[in-house]
Formats: structure tokens, C-alpha cells, sequence
DNA sequence: TTGCAAATAT
DNA sequence: GATATTTGCA
């Protein structure tokens, strides 16, 4: 029944294979997919051996799943099959055999691709698939066996014997070969491997539970879904408790989760107090591609598509000063949303938020140079990262008469958030991050451009912004605009996230720019800086892409209550207008006043944007161990945490990346 | 349950 | 010695 096709030699020990097991009724598609998966297995340099299993029908899927327990890595499945669909085959594999499933259809409908993933789908190819798709496809595999999500694995113990076997016999020249990060990272990481592996297989020669419990190894990937679980609860409302069920990581505890969150709380303090990192945090570091974990493939691409459809057809406000700010709205972050927002219906991915008065996460879909890099355009202000760009720079100048026609489309879009897997790094695609204002200061007709400077070296996240265009990362020195194209730590490449490489827990470096528009008109700038083969990540549809009520992953709770208003914006919800709230406001966060002194008129400061006026309180109680800094913080941070991964990268969070080879 | 901080592992 | 992670405790 099951066809065996191994891509070479038989005679390769264990743990140089990767068992694919492909099930479609579709004979052709078989083919195809198992010919182009045996290409990337001959081309890795990894000398992984592939071998494909075929089978035409689920029943047989699971008889040779059954026969070969333990041996296969990773389940391809057809979605529509006579007799089980592919959803109901990946339900069983879970069941049965916790493996991975990743859908494949030519339904492309976003209902299905969400059920499919809201339901366990590892992820969802869209058929017919391009050669990109498929090389995801081996870059799961070859992660799901090589990879960080052994990490957790390797700890639930849900796998079987071979499995376990497979990550024993990890490979070095996996690690080796996923680049030139530098000698010591990776025999450090290579320590850890042997070190997890010892572990397990302690416990499982042993088989008594060790006394000790395994070290969690907060991966990127593992970290990125720690992030999404925040996102979905909203930081204030982030316990590890509802973070574990939201995380859904087996092996994985509340107290894991909670020591994770304390470390994630310092981190986003520290960047608040500091204003960003030192330059001898960020400098040396070079930039990597990154790929995001699999799940996020697609919702990201639908995300992405629904932006770009947005875009393309949506209006593009006019700025004040004959600028036009591209104006889009859409909070990845629900619990930023503005307190009169109503909740996201099914579909609510598809709402426009125009014109709503959203606080933070929106996202610019930025296309072309020449397009502002970010920031949603409403009568009062928002922070927010744009869309990235299919490899496109993306300068802060402003857009003059842009048209929606300048904006990106989708056509080529949709599936560029797979392609360029495995690419050398491109060049900036990213918008930035940042915070504009219409109604800035006396309204005197600022505005606000974000400027999103992400710079290994020179740049910090910039609290402070002036309106004269420069940023100034608290207590540090200024950004010029100018430069932020230059000084990258590698060949010019800008980075956007960079963990400190001796393993501190330091900013990215974002900069704010809050400049009036004409004179940003005048600036060469970047948006942001962020490089990688994948530059997919839309922070807004995050939220909204999640409904149903299966999976909690993605299934957030219904928005806040409308009294629940964030970041200190002021009153309740009743004014929106922020900057009116500026001038009264020279606390610093974290009671640092002297790292950042009062801010006067015409100037801008995050920290006052995020106080509470003092004659108005809080209008609610932020936990403990979260402050508004750090939500803002937050905000601005995860979607770039999330753009920053790799796929297979099991790099821990707080280690600079690996690169794909 | 949570978050802090001491203890322990790496 | 510095960090990361676990563990104990209020």
C-alpha cells in the first residue's frame, strides 16, 4: 500500500533520515510533492536523507504511521479525500502519534485554512504549491527532527522510542552548518543538545523520573508562541496560567511559563528604563533571516493578502502639509484596541478599522520606496508597525498624491511570505514601528512620521522623539535619521531584533521619530530596518484572524471590556486625543526622571504619552510586574519577536538567531 | 495562583 | 563568575 521511496543510499544510520509521510488521493500531486521534496533533501547540505512515504488514502496513512510508529517525522496530508479528510487524518495522527500534520489543499478559502490550523494542522500549503512551499515543507521537517521543537519534546516525552533517538543522534553538522554565527555560540549550542540529550535519555534508560526537572530551553520558536499567547490575553491579563493553556506546549509548565514571564517582564522593563541598549549590546551582531514557526505561515499570509486587499483598495488619507500618509488601521493587539471598539466578528479580519480610533499595532502595509513607512493615520495617534514590503525598502519619506495603486497588491504577495526561504538576506523590507501624530502638540499641523530605525549599532529604542526629526534614545545619544541606513552591523543589512549575544536580555533597537511631515519629506530615511527572507509579518490581523472557540492558541478572548483602556491614554475612553494629554505628563516610567528629563513643548516623549495625567487615574489597575512601558513596549516589540524567527531555529530566545544555511 | 528571590544548573 | 532556570515561599 505505501510506496517507499528513499532519496539515496539505504544504508544511512537513523539518524540522518527524515520520514516524510505524504498522503493524497491524488496520484499526481503524490508525485510532485515527494520529487520536489527529494530535491531540497539532495540539495541540503545537512546530508539529511529523505525518505518519502506515499500513501493514497488516510486509512493507509494511519496502518503505515501504525507500522512504522516512531518512524516517520512529519505527516503531508491532501485535505479533500474521499473517505477522511485530511483534518480528521491530522486529529488521529495527533491522537495516536503526536506528529505533525501539514495540510495541503487547493482550497484556499481562509475559513478552511484557518479550521485547518486552528484545529492542529502544523501548516497549510496552498495548492498548487510553488516550490517555496515545499521547500517549507522540508525546512519543518528537517526542524521538527533537527530542531527546537524537540526541545520541548524531548521533555513531554510524547514521542516514541525513535524519536527519541532522532534527537539523541542530532547531528552536529546540523548545527554547524546552519551557519557562521561564531565558534563559540555554537559549540555552546552544540553543548546543549548533547546536554538535552542526556537528559532524556537518562530519563528514559532510567525510565524513573528524574529528580530534577529538564531545563526548558526557551527557543525562538518557543518564545514566539509564548509571545503569541500574550498577544491573544493582552500583557496585563497574562498569567501563566491562561498563558500555559493558551501556549498549548505539552511538557511545558506553569511554572516554566511564569519564570519565562518574569524574565520577559525584566527584559521589557529593562528597555523601558534604559531607553534601548547599549551599542556594545547590539554592535557585532549580524543580521540574520529569519523565518517565522510554521503556524504563523498562514495566517500571516492571510493576514498579509488581507492588508494588500485593504491597501489596494482602501482610501489614502491625506496628511496634513500636503503629505499623504498611506492610513491604515487594524490592532494586532486586541487589548490596545480602543475602548469603543466592538468586538471582531468572524470575519472581522476583513473590517476596516478606518477611522477608528485605535491606539497601537496598526499596520501600514508599505510598498514601494516613496511610501510612508508606518503609522495609522486617525485623528489622534497610533504606534504601529507596518507591513513589510516584498523586498522593498522602505523609506520614511513621505508620499506625495500616493496612490492606492502604489500600494502593494496582493497578486505577488500572496505567497512571497513563503518565498526566499533559505535566501541570503535581502534588504530592508520592513515598515517601521512607530508613532504618529495628527494631532499633535497644539495641532499645529505636525505630523507625525514613524521612523523605525533599527540599527545594530547606533540606534536605540527611542523613547524620546523630537519633532525636529531626531530620536533620542533615553540617556543615549541621538539618532539622526540619516544614518539609519548606514552602521548596520553586517554589510549594511539592517537588524531589527537582535538579542545581546552574551545572553542579556537587551532591546531591539526601535526608534521613534515623530517628525512634521515636511521635514521628514526631506529625509532619505528607512522606515525600519529589518532584513530577513520572510518579511511577512503583519501585526494587525493577528487578533482578528482568531475565532471559533477550539483551539485557545487561537481563539482569544472576546475584546476588553470598554472600560478597559491602556496605556494610560487618558480618561476613560471619552478623548482619544492623546497629545493633548503630552504637555502635562514628565514622569518617566519606572521613576527614572532623571534618565530622561521633562520634555517641553513640541517634544515628545513615550513615557508621557503613557502616563496617566495626573488628574485623571488610572482607569483600571495594571498587574503587578506590568507596567505601561512595558505594554507599549510590548506592543512595539512581539511583532518584530515574531518576524524575527526562523522556522527551525531552536536558538534559545535571548541568543542571537541561527541563520538558515 | 502568582511573583519574587534564593538555589541550583549550565 | 555570569546567566538561565527551577524551586521554595509569602
Amino acid at each position: 500500500m505505501a510506496s517507499i521511496q528513499s532519496s539515496s543510499a539505504p544504508n544511512s544510520s537513523l539518524s540522518n533520515l527524515i520520514h516524510i509521510l505524504i498522503v493524497d488521493d491524488d496520484s499526481t500531486s503524490l508525485s510532485v510533492v515527494s520529487a520536489t521534496l527529494k530535491t531540497f533533501s539532495y540539495k541540503d547540505n545537512r546530508e539529511l536523507e529523505l525518505i518519502v512515504v506515499t500513501v493514497k488514502n488516510p486509512f493507509d496513512a494511519l496502518s503505515t504511521l501504525r507500522l512504522k510508529r516512531g518512524l516517520i517525522d512529519v505527516v503531508v496530508s491532501d485535505l479533500h479525500m474521499p473517505e477522511m479528510n485530511g483534518m480528521e487524518l491530522q486529529k488521529q495522527v495527533e491522537e495516536e502519534f503526536q506528529l505533525p500534520v501539514i495540510i495541503m489543499s487547493s482550497d484556499d478559502s481562509k475559513n478552511v485554512i484557518l479550521r485547518s490550523l486552528e484545529g492542529g494542522a502544523a501548516f497549510y500549503i496552498v495548492k498548487p504549491f510553488s516550490k517555496d512551499d515545499l521547500k517549507n515543507v522540508w525546512h519543518y521537517a528537517v526542524a521538527i527532527k533537527t530542531g527546537d521543537s524537540l526541545t520541548i519534546k524531548a521533555i513531554e516525552g510524547s514521542r516514541e522510542p525513535s524519536s527519541s533517538t532522532l534527537v539523541e543522534r542530532l547531528s552536529l553538522e546540523d548545527v554547524n552548518s546552519a551557519t557562521s554565527i561564531n565558534g563559540e555560540k555554537l559549540s555552546r549550542k552544540n553543548g546543549r543538545k548533547e546536554e538535552r540529550k542526556s537528559t532524556r535519555e537518562d530519563q528514559e534508560v532510567d525510565s524513573q523520573p528524574a529528580s530534577k526537572k529538564p531545563k526548558v530551553v526557551w527557543t525562538h520558536s518557543l518564545h514566539n508562541r509564548f509571545l503569541l499567547a500574550l498577544n491573544h490575553i493582552g500583557l496585563d491579563k497574562a498569567v501563566p496560567k491562561r498563558i500555559l493553556e493558551c501556549m498549548r506546549v505539552r511538557g511545558l509548565s506553569r511554572e516554566n511559563i511564569a519564570s519565562h514571564l518574569q524574565k520577559y517582564r525584566i527584559f521589557l522593563k529593562k528597555v523601558a528604563e534604559s531607553g534601548g541598549c547599549s551599542p556594545e549590546d547590539l554592535s557585532g551582531r549580524d543580521p540574520r533571516t529569519y523565518f517565522a514557526p510554521s503556524q504563523l505561515f498562514m495566517m500571516l499570509k492571510n493576514a498579509q493578502q488581507e492588508y494588500s486587499r485593504r491597501v489596494t483598495r482602501g482610501s489614502i488619507q491625506p496628511g496634513r502639509g500636503g503629505n499623504s500618509i498611506p492610513a491604515l488601521g487594524g490592532s494586532s493587539f486586541r487589548n490596545l484596541n480602543s475602548p469603543n471598539q466592538q468586538a471582531p466578528s468572524n470575519n472581522s479580519m476583513l473590517q476596516s478599522p478606518y477611522g477608528q480610533s485605535r491606539l497601537f499595532g496598526n499596520a501600514n502595509y508599505a510598498n514601494q520606496a516613496n511610501q510612508i513607512g508606518s503609522g495609522l493615520e486617525s485623528s489622534n495617534y497610533s504606534i504601529g508597525a507596518n507591513m513589510p514590503s516584498h523586498g522593498a525598502v522602505i523609506p520614511n519619506s513621505p508620499t506625495h498624491g500616493t496612490s492606492p495603486m502604489q500600494m502593494y497588491h496582493p497578486h505577488n504577495q500572496a505567497r512571497s511570505y513563503l518565498q526566499n526561504l533559505g535566501s541570503p538576506p535581502l534588504i530592508n523590507r520592513f515598515g517601521g514601528v512607530g508613532i504618529q501624530a495628527t494631532n499633535y502638540g497644539s495641532g499645529d499641523g505636525d505630523i507625525g512620521i514613524i521612523n523605525n530605525s533599527l540599527n545594530t549599532i547606533n540606534n536605540y529604542v527611542g523613547i524620546r522623539v523630537t519633532p525636529d526629526g531626531r530620536l533620542i534614545g533615553s540617556g543615549h545619544m541621538q539618532l539622526n535619521m540619516n544614518e539609519l541606513s548606514s552602521g548596520f552591523s553586517d554589510g549594511g543589512h539592517p537588524c531589527l531584533m537582535n538579542w545581546a549575544r552574551n545572553g542579556n536580555m537587551n532591546a531591539a533597537s526601535i526608534g521613534f521619530n515623530i517628525a512634521p511631515a515636511n521635514y521628514v519629506a526631506q529625509r532619505e530615511s528607512f522606515s525600519a530596518g529589518f532584513e530577513g527572507a520572510n518579511q511577512f509579518f503583519p501585526p494587525a490581523p493577528f487578533t482578528d484572524v482568531y475565532h471559533g472557540n477550539s483551539t485557545p492558541m487561537l481563539l482569544p478572548p472576546p475584546p476588553p471590556p470598554p472600560q478597559h483602556l491602556q496605556l494610560g491614554l487618558g480618561n476613560g475612553g471619552q478623548n482619544d486625543n492623546v497629545f493633548g494629554l503630552m504637555n502635562n505628563s514628565p514622569h518617566i516610567l519606572g521613576g527614572n526622571s532623571n534618565q530622561q528629563p521633562h520634555i517641553g513643548h513640541g517634544e515628545l516623549n513615550v513615557s508621557d504619552m503613557l502616563w496617566e495625567p495626573t488628574n485623571n487615574p488610572p482607569a483600571y489597575q495594571l498587574p503587578q510586574g506590568v507596567d505601561q512601558m512595558s505594554t507599549l513596549l510590548h506592543e512595539l516589540l512581539t511583532p518584530y519577536f515574531l518576524n524575527s524567527l526562523h522556522i527551525d531555529d531552536d536558538t534559545p530566545w535571548n541568543e542571537q538567531p541561527s541563520s538558515q544555511a
